[in-house]
RNA sequence: GCGCCGGUAGCUCAGCUGGAUAGAGUGACUGGCUACGAACCAGUAGGUCAGGGGUUCGAGUCCCUUCCGGCGCGCCA
């Protein structure tokens, strides 16, 4: 537990003490206290933490907030709560204001724990598997997979940092049609190496990506594979293609720094015959039906919106069976105590249907969540970047990487939460101006290191301050940095409640933001040694923030720009 | 038609379980380096929180409704 998460907590304690024993004394009637809450006023004139429980109790109670208010505070023991004082203000806020050796207690907590702070357990080790990106094998990865990388893996950093014993996972579609398709476009390309007549569908791939596949291909094997039978041919290429787009996904995420804990293969659910398995129990436990010659689910009775197919009338399972029987296996097989798919919004309606099945298959389907994002908009000079996606023009993830630096696209791709749609400006995520926000934060962390540069080349080297040095720290910056960095830990606790990185992200901002107010109002070098200590602290302080948030994200924390 | 998401300053967006005078950045204008990095900071201007009803001591936040935008609703994945 933090400092500042253990204030609060004590807060609400005494809070209820307080209400306790006005009520025994008969300030107070015996009726319930109905929950009330604790939160930084925006205001600091409001004090640095404000409860709203004489407000929230005023009907059960049956009396004016101000009332009850007083009737608390006169009964209030603030011992061991990092807070001294209390003023009751507006319509019956109680505003409680930290003492000073809470600011000290805050920066020796921040060094003591040094590359940890921050982290907690609060997810007390339960096992999480991350499922992010999991892009088609049979093509590049496109901005949005850029997006749902950096998403996803954030996401798991920060749910590690929170306590969740944490792994990343893709899933590779190596099965089913869209492998069809694949080979398709691979056996026309090829074929179109040789002869005339042949076309592409509508429905396959049309990128550069396939065409430079059946080249290479034809360069090695040449015209072998012409007149042989179609099948012997589109396995043939399929088994070239697939393998190197598959390493391609693998070394493009390792460019973009993530490193997954496993590559989960489709086809390995239909050669272990869990595919099959899925239909079998659930055509056992009567929650199937045939129509049309398709095996159909009863996903209505179990909280979808209506039925769907399992098992087409040509006999092949559609994807959401292998999808079940993949969940199943996170959930059950594995025993995973929570499984989060990072998805594209579009998979909304796709939710529903996959958590009924695996209700159907008597597992608790709350245990799967999905994040879903939205769209990204690329912009450039100003203006919206057009995507086609079937002219096969889309800008992909290695191009992205090749024009913005790593830092700025992981930092870019978690400004916004993932339910909004983003746009991401390529001209700002180039510039290397203050314009640029994750310039902005990097620049904080070298300015800390230099200032400590500096001061290190006239001899002056950081020391461990005492209570009362460190309580020179007065200033409103300095006052204002402090509680900033304290709310750290409680800031990781929430991103990962609410599995939105996005939060730590504005959060570093802030962070530096501040510092930068403080470094532009308070002068580190200082003829009091003693306030120049204290200020080295607070900047060391910072730096840990800073620099751990940023190790976090894998982005880096430079000591000179 | 049904469902999901969104609509806050000119632009891009914050606003935590309802709280005190709705905030940043950017753009516009004005200041601050013989002082630890000006890749910084300070100030001015800019708002009927899409519209309308409701709940409450209190609503950008919750409920209803209308309008506008994005996306879903396949024997595609």
């Amino acid at each position: 537990m933090s400092t500042a998460n253990t204030t609060v907590e004590s807060l609400k304690n005494a809070i209820i003490c307080a209400v306790k024993k006005a009520q025994s004394e008969g300030l107070l009637p015996d009726a319930d206290l109905p929950s009330f809450t604790i939160e930084t006023p925006a205001d600091r004139s409001h004090g640095d933490l404000a409860s709203n429980a004489a407000m929230v109790s005023a009907r059960a109670f049956h009396s004016a907030p101000r009332k009850i208010a007083e009737a608390i505070i006169q009964n209030i023991d603030l011992t061991g709560t990092n807070l001294e004082r209390c003023e009751i203000a507006g319509p019956g806020f109680m505003n409680f204001f930290y003492s000073r050796s809470y600011y000290s207690s805050v920066l020796r907590e921040i060094s003591s724990k040094g590359d940890s702070y921050g982290t907690s357990d609060f997810g007390s080790g339960k096992k999480v598997l991350v499922e992010f990106v999991s892009a088609n094998p049979t093509g590049p990865m496109h901005i949005g997979n850029a997006r749902g990388g950096a998403l996803g893996d954030t996401l798991s950093s920060v749910l590690g940092a929170a306590g969740f014993d944490v792994s990343r996972e893709f899933y590779i579609n190596d099965a089913g049609n869209q492998i069809e398709k694949f080979a398709t476009s691979l056996e026309i390309r090829y074929m179109q190496l040789y002869k005339d007549g042949y076309e592409m569908p509508e429905d396959s791939y049309h990128g550069q990506d396939i065409i430079d596949h059946a080249k290479n291909f034809a360069e090695i094997y040449g015209d072998r594979y012409v007149e042989a039978d179609s099948a012997e041919r589109r396995a043939a290429l399929v088994k070239y293609a697939l393998p190197l787009n598959i390493e391609g996904l693998e070394r493009d995420l390792l460019k973009y720094r993530i490193k997954y804990d496993r590559w989960f293969r489709e086809s390995t659910l239909h050669n272990d015959g869990s595919v099959k398995k899925v239909v079998e129990l659930l055509t056992e436990k009567g929650h199937t039906y045939e129509q049309d010659g398709a095996v159909w689910f009863r996903a209505s009775e179990f909280g979808a919106d209506k039925d769907f197919v399992l098992v087409r009338s040509n006999g092949l399972p559609t994807y959401v069976v292998p999808d079940i029987a993949y969940h199943y296996d996170k959930l059950v097989t594995r025993g995973f105590d929570r499984a989060i798919d990072v998805l594209g919004a579009d998979h909304h309606g796709y939710v529903p249907r996959l958590k009924a099945a695996l209700t159907a298959l008597g597992v608790d389907a709350s245990r799967l969540d999905v994040v879903l994002m939205q769209m990204v908009f690329l912009v450039r000079d100003g203006e919206r970047v057009k995507l086609s996606k079937r002219s096969g023009k889309a800008i992909t993830l290695v191009t992205l990487l090749d024009e913005i630096p790593i830092d700025a696209a992981r930092f870019f791709f978690n400004l916004r939460e993932a339910n909004t749609p983003l746009e991401f400006d390529l001209d700002l995520a180039i510039e290397k101006s203050s314009q640029n926000p994750v310039y902005y934060v990097q620049y904080a962390h070298a300015r800390i290191c230099n200032i400590f540069k500096g001061l290190e080349a006239d001899g002056i080297l950081p020391r461990e301050c005492t209570d009362e040095e460190l309580a020179l720290l007065t200033a409103p910056e300095e006052v204002e940095l402090i509680n900033k960095l304290s709310s750290l830990e409680g800031e990781i606790i929430s991103a990962a409640k609410d599995y939105d990185p996005s939060r730590i992200t504005k959060f570093v901002y802030d962070t530096a933001t501040l510092f930068h107010k403080f470094y532009n109002a308070c002068r580190v070098r200082n003829d009091d040694e003693s306030l120049m200590q204290a200020r080295m602290t607070l900047c060391s302080c910072t730096r840990s923030v800073i620099a751990n948030i940023l190790t976090m994200f894998k982005i880096s924390a430079p000591e000179s720009m």
